[in-house]
DNA sequence: TAATTATATCGTAATATTGCAATGAAACAA
DNA sequence: TTGTTTCATTGCAATATTACGATATAATTA
């Protein structure tokens, strides 16, 4: 099928899973650090400093602005992309609470 | 294509996309809860918990389990399952990092 | 041994993802 | 106005993912 199921799962989970699934590919993890590095950049930067086509890199920053967590200001014929802080904040709050679970008493058997 | 070109990326940004994947479906983030949750549980309980084939189940039983997050103990005819404590903790390590990246100076323009 | 139980694997259909060439759109410069 | 720059969008080919029926495997039970 290739379509997940999410009317199964709670919000919550389908949440996580959507946040993760966006840093499920290396370019969105390398294009997010290269913001926090720099703290903005435009996408002709993102071309140049990863080595995929620029299509390739606009259609990668859409996924991250459909979750909120890059916004973008258009300067003239570029666009200055940055992390969105709020929703970036939020995000880490669920993932790391996620992550977070206690481990002490998981074991097998 | 749907083959990320893994090869220009850094050994980080891959190891957090990879984790990031396998948190990038719903099924699987409802099987690590209900691992934490219960501490163990055998595929058949999985199965009943969430509305998923048993084939299915097993499918996203072996994706965490090859990314190490999961271990199974055969007992009997069933197969008992836990979080595998050191991979998890290892995980997080990474994945915290990068989720903690200083946000502060970050701003469009 | 034969049946049962629990899980894994295989095969396949439906859908999603990735990557890029070609093209479009919008601001700017000459 | 015409060209240039920068980015977004479209269309498409290659590959990956998801889900499950059918079947295999392995331990247990009758």
């Amino acid at each position: 099928m290739g379509l997940a199921k999410t009317e199964i799962f709670t919000d919550e989970q389908n949440e996580i899973s959507l946040f993760a699934k966006v840093f499920g590919h290396p370019a969105r993890v390398a294009i997010l650090q290269y913001l926090f590095k720099l703290d903005n950049c435009i996408c002709g930067d993102l071309v140049n400093e990863i080595g995929l086509a620029q299509p390739t890199i606009s259609q990668h920053l859409k996924e991250l602005k459909q979750l909120g967590l890059i916004k973008g200001n258009v300067e003239g014929t570029s666009v200055c992309y940055c992390i969105d802080k709020t929703t970036w904040l939020d995000m880490k709050q669920v993932m790391v609470q996620f992550l977070d679970q206690d481990v002490s008493n998981n074991d097998c058997c």
